[in-house]
DNA sequence: CCTTTTTAATCCAATAATAGTCCAATTTTA
DNA sequence: TAAAATTGGACTATTATTGGATTAAAAAGG
């Protein structure tokens, strides 16, 4: 095998097209030229060409050109990295009034203590938005883990580590007045209240109902 | 023993291919250089090739090179690989149902198209449960993409890499006779009426009686 | 001192990339 | 419409690289 392999030629044409050096439906340069750019044999990189035309990214035809037909699919970081606050906040609307019902079904007494010891922490923080914001994370962190579902508590870590969460906390801030805090902390009240007292449908609603409060406060914060 | 045995090296190797220095299906450097940069003669990292060859973690061929067959890679922690059926079922509870409602305010023409497509599909595979299951599957996947939100695209896509998925799938075929197939495409007949009238609640609760169909009918699998 | 293992230096066989040529399909030009 | 130019497709012989194998020397260990 000599200088570089059509396997290495068909991972460079890859990130090319991936790159959007090479748009969709765009003619690539003729073979001749392009594996002259590329430092490779014309036929390497035909072996290169049919590797990504079984992968359907490429389309060749004779005595016409070689064509683009897909671009590869986004890295997998870059669609949750540079998810938007509002898709962060409709994720949780899908998750955690579930999560609220789950909790109710497998929540055990330590978990309702932990919960209750995080509610006295944001009633007392309600000058103090920062330490009001870190119980906060943490609230939401224990309801999920009450669940004793592995799958779920993971799926909300991920979702804790997107970067725009900086970007929404820092907005959450600027809205963090002592109004809006006494007002969540009521409903987290409400929320915890109705965990355990078992009604998992009132907890669910009673969480869609701060997750909406939340989403307005964000969207007003937005505007701004 | 001179420098480094073969067998010193041999788990270095695996330590390199652990690490994921070298991915799978990846071709190693020749023997000549890996024996330089590891410090070492290349009869002694032959032996250590022949040694990881028996492991079945490499395949040398001559004249094209060693290539790593297998790696014990983990991309997503233990928790969560090892997610059980009914953890999964429950994260699906969580995400599904919500994500009609987010179709409904999100869902373009085409993507209702798409539905229709995979609807009709799945109801004239009813006595095939391979189709049948890949078209399920694409439909659930087409709902997600409906949303457009990136976020929910991904964690939709991060639970159908799970593994136990497999086993899930697995236990659907042994679920899938006739009758319960054409209950299931009666339930997304629903959900996709509920959606195209654009009523978002009843999409939803559509689809959380597909769920608790399709957890029935796996609690009674496991069961057998 | 003797055995074992690693090293070192070759040569060989297998495989892959290269270079060159001609052909067929398509597009462009006259 | 027909000719010319351009493009990809196919094939061959050549060259370079890679692993395989053998041998003898050096090093390590008992």
């Amino acid at each position: 095998m000599a200088r570089k392999s059509f396997s290495e030629v068909a991972t460079e044409l890859r990130q090319l097209i991936d790159d959007g050096a090479f748009q969709r439906f765009e003619r690539l340069p003729p073979s001749r030229k392009l594996a002259e750019d590329m430092g490779v044999a014309r036929n390497t990189l035909r072996d290169a060409f049919y590797q990504l035309e079984k992968e359907g990214l490429l389309k060749t035809r004779a005595g016409s050109g070689t064509y683009v037909t897909a671009v590869e699919q986004e890295r997998v970081p870059a669609a949750v990295e540079d998810a938007t606050p509002l898709e962060l906040i409709d994720a949780r609307f899908a998750l955690e009034p579930h999560i609220c019902r789950l909790c109710v079904l497998h929540g055990r007494r330590e978990d309702f203590e932990l919960l209750e010891i995080l509610c006295q922490t944001m009633e007392g923080a309600v000058d103090n938005p920062v330490a009001f914001a870190e119980a906060d994370t943490a609230f939401h962190r224990a309801l999920s883990a009450s669940t004793r579902n592995n799958l779920l508590i993971w799926l909300i870590g991920q979702i804790n580590t997107v970067r725009s969460l900086d970007e929404w906390t820092r907005m959450r801030h600027l809205t963090l007045d002592e109004q809006i805090i006494r007002h969540y902390n009521a409903q987290h009240r409400e929320v915890l209240n109705a965990l355990r007292s078992r009604e998992p449908e009132r907890a669910a609603v009673k969480m869609k109902e701060h997750l909406e409060t939340a989403r307005h406060s964000l969207m007003r914060a937005a505007e701004a």
